[in-house]
DNA sequence: GTCTATATGTTGATAGAC
DNA sequence: GTCTATCAACATATAGAC
């Protein structure tokens, strides 16, 4: 049922989908989408927030596995890049049909948002503190590393081939560039 | 009428925005929207086509205006930036609502959009051989600086204050450094 | 070109049988 | 928990008067 809603979702976007879509997709009627969830939009907010909990967990686990800075924002940058393709559907309702939450559902969302930019910019402060990145405006650095990552999911289509991990590699290098690494 | 439907379609976006929506907004009546334009799929092109006209503009303009590597590339990820915010709703319908145009007018605006990347490889192409830009994969490159540039129209918000020229330098300027600028 | 009125299908959501 | 059947509201789009 989730499945199917993200499949559906992302392919049409939240308002362009019907719950008559959805269902069908999961081989049910739609009576039996109000059976787990409470609305259309309360479908679009367990999406949203399993997705969001599956890639902080991504983040951290990354900034977890490393001390040394340009290590760890390499890292960073790669697992988040291949997060973005390896659950490119998840992804793309995740960064782009926020603004069809409910008020609440939103708040809740945004503040988990936050996290991800601050474990970014924990990262960068490491490296300037340690005199390995030449960073000036951090919280606009660790902005670009981020839209680098997430603007994948834009773009990048599995259907249509290209290597994931060949393109995490560039961003994750780009992403020391970026930093300023000495 | 053009107006109103991009101001709609970037809020809810397309699926989400009914031809009453654009009319209330409009100020007219939802037959006057059938007066202008066959349907709304055609509003949306009419929009699309129009954005990525502008935009393309913008960024040929900006590779025009410097004959220098570096000089050029920073100015074309600054103008795209600028561009991005200074037009935040229509671009977040050129960039977002691509899915919802019919497939012939689809394929026209994807031909439009090869030549963004074009343009940019053609920019990395020029410093690398100057001998300025150490640059293994050009069309990767080419492809992160401008995610920078279009990611921002995801989180960038007129309303919520944000210098957009400073943003657009800090791009810029990390562009410089994606580019391995001698 | 604009409107009011309307045709025709679709929408999110519910009722009630099994 | 699943279904079929259905509701009231809303969707896109058109007809025809001014």
């Amino acid at each position: 049922m989730l499945d199917a809603a993200v499949d559906a979702f992302a392919e049409r976007g939240f308002g362009g989908t019907s719950t008559r879509d959805v269902a069908v997709r999961a081989g049910r009627s739609t009576a039996a989408v109000y059976v787990h969830y409470e609305s259309k939009e309360a479908l679009l907010y367990a999406i949203s927030l399993e997705g969001h909990m599956d890639a902080l967990d991504c983040l951290r686990c990354a900034y977890a596995s490393s001390e040394e800075p340009a290590a760890r924002v390499h890292g960073m940058v790669l697992a988040f890049s291949d997060w973005h393709m390896e659950n490119a559907k998840l992804a793309r309702v995740v960064q782009y049909e926020l603004h069809a939450l409910s008020e609440e559902h939103r708040a809740d969302i945004v503040s988990r948002r936050r996290r991800f930019q601050r474990l970014m910019v924990g990262a960068l402060r490491d490296g300037v503190r340690a005199g390995q990145f030449n960073v000036e405006d951090v919280n606009g650095t660790a902005r670009a590393l981020l839209s680098l990552c997430i603007d994948l999911v834009r773009w990048f289509d599995p259907a249509r081939g290209g290597d994931p991990w060949a393109i995490a590699q560039l961003n994750a290098d780009l992403a020391l560039r970026m930093v300023g690494e000495v």
